[in-house]
This record gives structure tokens, C-alpha cells and sequence, in this order.
DNA sequence: TTGTAGGCGTTATCAC
DNA sequence: GTGATAACGCCTACAA
């Protein structure tokens, strides 16, 4: 299939001939490369100015082995949490010059590593895998990743890997749950429900929190932490799957859910059996993504500070790809932004 | 700044040695260029598997002039709307083999410029913005996409311009304020208020279909379309703003808004002076976005059928990279869809 | 059907 | 300081 792609444009050459210079001096120019002289320095760029010539980044590219591009990963970049690692990841890479290249996954391990595949295909300097769900409990699951780091490094965010590199930037989710929980039951809740949506790193971490603050509290941590499948998105058919936890006879007048749209479907849930929030049931979600402010009334979040995740991410990228020593893993604590849930 | 970058892998020189032909015969067999006996076909493949060798990418391109990789500006990818846009684009672009290379612009001009720059530099194939916030009144700002279609073509998302190698998927916004208008009008509204944020070619189109409304309906169209600052995003803020409105003696009893985040707004506004929704204020918001959802009561909203905006736009794409001729400009009609708020 | 060789547009290593 | 020139890794006439 010929394409059309792109018109002829100069190349360096042009600009040389046109200059009265050789390429390499143009290559030199281009790149501010110390040695050339003024007078040569003004004629080239001149020429350079008035064609509004740009170098080919793709040839640059060969020759550097590099496009300056790295690549994003994440389940589902319309998801509030993930667009707005996107973004901030966005502008970060920018500043420092690089481009992000984007790829969608979904929640299915083996699209996950075809999306891997087509990311590599292009030659990416790096990797980042935004959110936990990449990190599969099952660690076979996982060997696609350490192929991937083999060849060039891999960032994971909210998520850890062991293995060379592969770097992490995490907020501790577990101690953020653990508090969470610890607050609610010690503020007078009874009964209070963890609601999670996969049993990725961070999904166990977070259930590892609740069950400590729940045993703190000689609390039956097993039958209150619920696993809700990570297939229903919608926050309506949340509600609707609380319905079900709720039928089964479970009595709760709290709940910390490990994500915000969770949350969001527990308010649903008590607005649709008239129990007054936060009065009768008390709310904590996860992420303090803007999800928060939509809510009625609005939840109270854990936030896991993902700005200073992103930043630190990139930090980390691009120290790796100028060679620098960087830690392997990075951890943050959460913080809890009360509102109206509680 | 020498950068690490990649380790050297294989290439197309070693596998041909390895399995005894020349490297233009695996280029055929990696291109599925017809012409080579099943044979050598199947001993170069296996080579090829034996080594997990992938090609290079960059190499590939300045040899086809191009990576096969489109741009995607939006003013804020973490948007909602925009994020959504993000999403269906790149799945529909992946599935035509073409890369997404993304790029946060924000609202200000001058910034668009340089991102738009930054994006040319590296020789995408294409270039999609998303939005309308794109295409400037001042039509004077809108040179440097011109210049940018002169290069590659240029694919806008909500919103139009007339020029070669321009072209724009958009729905038909000014028909649907004109049709939520008028039917508030004629289910008994008195006075409707008309919210955006932007003056680009859609707010305009949108604030010419309620003006049209307006105007059949014999009411004040002027004063009663209010602009709110676009770089208010927070929905408090947003309901702040109305309040300001509000204070200045303006009556209401429903509003049609360009966009879900100022129809949250103004929920939360009903909500602060205990106004009931949809009682004594209907609200209508714009994009049917999950915002929707998270409303109580849930946001009724124009739907302009952003998906098929975006197969359209990608159908787009692949057509005219493929040499073939499109039309260009494409517009669909959108539809409302009635939830609690109305 | 297969191989040879030149080209794609830069960068970088040498000489000068 | 500057200029040849050989990479970089792939594609593709053109020959054979």
C-alpha cells in the first residue's frame, strides 16, 4: 500500500549547498555544536530561517538510535485516574524534550501483550505502565514485561516489579487503606466494607490494609472485604452489584472502596435505599480524582498524589536514558481529602 | 547528551547471513512481498523466530518516509470529553496500524503553536485536533494550521475550516442547541439560559442555534446567554459563576450549557439555593459525557456521537494517506438523551 | 525467485 | 573550523 505521507521537503543537504557549507557543518549548527564560527554559524542558520527548514527526525533518529519517544501504557485512557496520568505524563516528557507515543490495553492480559508488542515495534526509548493492573498476581502473567525490560527500561506506576531494569514509583496503598479504615472504625463505624475491583499489586495491597485495621478492630475482615469484577465500569451497574452484597444480608454503615467510581457507586447505592450518607453510611473512595466532585454528596478520597508519581516517573526516565544510577523503587505516602462522604 | 538509548540488536544484515539469502529476500518475507518460494520463506521466518528479531522501526520509516504515526492534539487530555476522543482515536488508528503520538496543548494559542511544532518535528504522517477550542474566531490565529496542511493533512475534530488538505468530522451542534432549546421552550420553560465557555466555531454555532430558539420563541436572546470563563473548569467554580449571574437579578427556570462540566455546575448551583432539579430548573447539558452519571439527578445531554466522530475521522485519515480522495467536511446529526435533570 | 547496490537524511569520525 | 565519508538499518529498482 503506497502512501502518500509526506512531501519532499530540503533535507540538509539543501541547506548545505545553499549555505556553502558541508552537511556536517549544518549537523552542527543544528545541534549547537560548539565548534563553528560565527560568521558560518549566522549564514547557515539564515539559509536554515528562510526555508523554515526542519531536520528529518526520522534520519536523525537512525543515526541516534533514538527518536526521543517513550511509550504509555494504560488499561483505559478515558478512565479519570489514567487520563489524568496521561496528562501529567504528557507534560513532563515534553519538557524534557520527549514524545509520548499511546496505546490503549484493556484489562485482558494477552491484549495487554499484543499492545506491548506494537508499542515496541516502533522503537520506543522507554516504557511506562500507568496503574496497578499490570502487574498480574500470577507471576507467570508477568514474564512479558521482563522480555520488554530486557530491551529497554520499563517504569511502572502504582505497581513493583523485581527485576533489572524495571523501576516503580508507588503510592503506599496499603497504609493509605489501613488508615482509611483505621479512622472509620475508630470514629465510631461498626461495620466497615472494602470493596475492591482486581487483585492486582495494588488491589492486594490495599485488601492487606483493610485487613489489618479491620483485625485491629477484631473485626471479620473476610466476609467485608467484597471483590467487585473489574468488567463493570458503569456506575449504575456498581450500585447494582452492591444490591446483590447487600441482599445477601451484609450489614455495613461504612465502606472504603479502592477507587473513586466505586465510591461513586456506593453513593448510588445509598441513594437508592434512602440511607442518608454520611449519617447512615460513611464513604471513602481512592485516587481523589475530580470523580469526587461530581458525587452528592462529595466523597471523601484517599489521594495518592499521583502529580508527584507522574514527576517522579519521568525523573526517573530520563536519568536512565542519561545514563544515571537511578533507585529502583520509589514509594509515597497517600493522604485523605475529607468532604461530604464522611 | 549521549543517551543509552537501546542495545544492538539484530538486524536485517544478520539474519540474512544466518539463513543464507540476501537481505533484500527478507525484507520481502517481512514485507509479505509476494514474490519469494515457500521454501526460503519459511527458513527465513524461522530464523527470524529463532532470534525474536523485529525490524527497525526508524530505519523502516526514513526508508518509507514515514513511521506510520499520527498526532493527536487536545487542549487537555484529561477532559472527559476529550479523553474519550483520546481513546476511541487511538483504538481505531491501532487497528490501521498507525502509532499515536499524543499531545497536550492547553487553551492558550501561542501554546498550541509550539506543541503543534513540537509534534510536526516529528514527522507524523497526520495531525488530529480535537475540539473546537482549535479553530479561533480571529481567524488570523488559525494561520499556522494552514501551514501545518500544507505539509500533511489536517483532521479536525468539532470544528471546520476551508482549505486544501483541511479536513473535519463534526456533529451538527447548532441544530441540537436549537432542538433542546426549543423543546424546553415548548414543554413550559419561561426563561432559558444559554451557558458556554469559548467563543470557537462551535460555542458560536451553538450560541447561533439558541439564539435561533430564542428568537421563535419572541424571548430576550441576549441577555441570556452568559459566557463563562474557560479556564474556570472546577465545578464549584463553575456554580460560583452562576451565582454571580444569578445575583445579577437574571431569572431562570432551565439551561441548555455547552458542555457537561457547566451543566454539573450548574446542578450545583440548584443544589446551594435549594432549587429543585428538574421542578423548577431543567438543565441540559452537552456531550453526554459519564459526567452524566455522576450528577444527581443525573444530567439529561446532547449526545454528539463521538465515537462515530471519531471512526469517521480515522476512516479519514487512513483514505487519504492511502491516496484517495475524501470528502471534506462530514457532519453528523446528535441526539439528546433525557435523564433526571429534565 | 533471488541478489546487488543505491538511496532515505542525519550524525560522527576522521583528516586537513 | 571545516569538509569528506562512512555508518545507521531498511526498502526497492534493476539485474540476473
Amino acid at each position: 500500500m503506497p502512501a502518500l505521507r509526506q512531501q519532499n521537503r530540503m533535507n540538509i543537504y539543501d541547506i548545505s549547498k545553499e549555505a556553502n557549507v558541508s552537511t556536517a557543518t549544518v549537523s552542527r549548527v543544528l545541534n549547537g555544536n560548539a565548534k563553528v564560527s560565527e560568521k558560518t554559524r549566522t549564514a547557515v542558520l539564515e539559509v536554515i530561517r528562510r526555508h523554515g527548514f526542519q531536520p528529518n527526525a526520522i534520519a536523525r533518529g537512525l543515526s541516534l538510535k533514538s527518536m526521543n519517544m517513550v511509550g504509555i501504557l494504560a488499561a483505559d485512557c478515558k478512565a479519570p485516574f489514567l487520563a489524568q496520568a496521561i496528562h501529567y505524563l504528557e507534560d513532563f516528557l515534553r519538557d524534557r524534550n520527549y514524545s509520548t507515543v499511546l496505546c490503549c490495553t484493556g484489562y485482558n492480559v494477552e491484549d495487554k501483550k499484543k499492545r506491548m508488542e506494537f508499542l515496541l515495534a516502533k522503537n520506543v526509548d522507554a516504557v511506562i505502565l500507568v496503574g496497578s493492573g499490570f502487574v498480574d498476581c500470577d507471576d507467570s502473567q508477568n514474564q512479558y514485561i521482563r522480555d520488554v525490560a530486557d530491551r529497554i527500561p520499563v517504569i511502572l506506576i502504582n505497581a513493583s516489579m523485581s527485576y533489572p531494569n524495571i523501576y516503580s514509583v508507588a503510592c503506599d496503598d496499603r497504609k493509605a487503606v489501613y488508615e482509611a479504615t483505621e479512622w472509620l472504625y475508630r470514629t465510631g463505624s461498626e461495620n466497615v466494607l472494602f470493596m475492591y475491583n482486581q487483585k492486582s499489586y495494588s488491589g492486594i495491597r490495599k485488601l492487606a490494609g483493610f485487613h489489618e485495621a479491620a483485625r485491629t478492630y477484631g473485626k471479620d475482615w473476610n466476609t467485608y472485604s467484597v471483590l467487585c469484577p473489574n468488567e463493570i465500569t458503569n456506575v449504575h451497574e456498581i450500585a447494582d452489584f452492591i444490591d446483590s452484597v447487600y441482599d445477601t444480608g451484609l450489614k455495613f454503615d461504612a465502606a472504603v472502596t479502592a477507587d473513586d467510581n466505586l465510591a461513586a457507586g456506593m453513593v448510588k447505592f445509598g441513594k437508592r435505599h434512602l440511607i442518608p450518607i454520611p449519617e447512615k453510611l460513611r464513604v471513602i473512595g481512592f485516587n481523589n480524582s475530580y470523580i469526587t466532585e461530581y458525587c452528592e454528596p462529595e466523597l471523601t478520597s484517599i489521594d495518592n498524589r499521583l502529580e508527584d508519581l507522574c514527576r517522579l516517573c519521568v525523573d526517573a526516565i530520563s536519568g536512565l536514558l542519561e545514563q544515571n544510577v537511578i533507585p529502583h523503587n520509589e514509594m509515597l505516602s497517600a493522604k485523605i481529602i475529607f468532604r461530604g462522604s464522611t
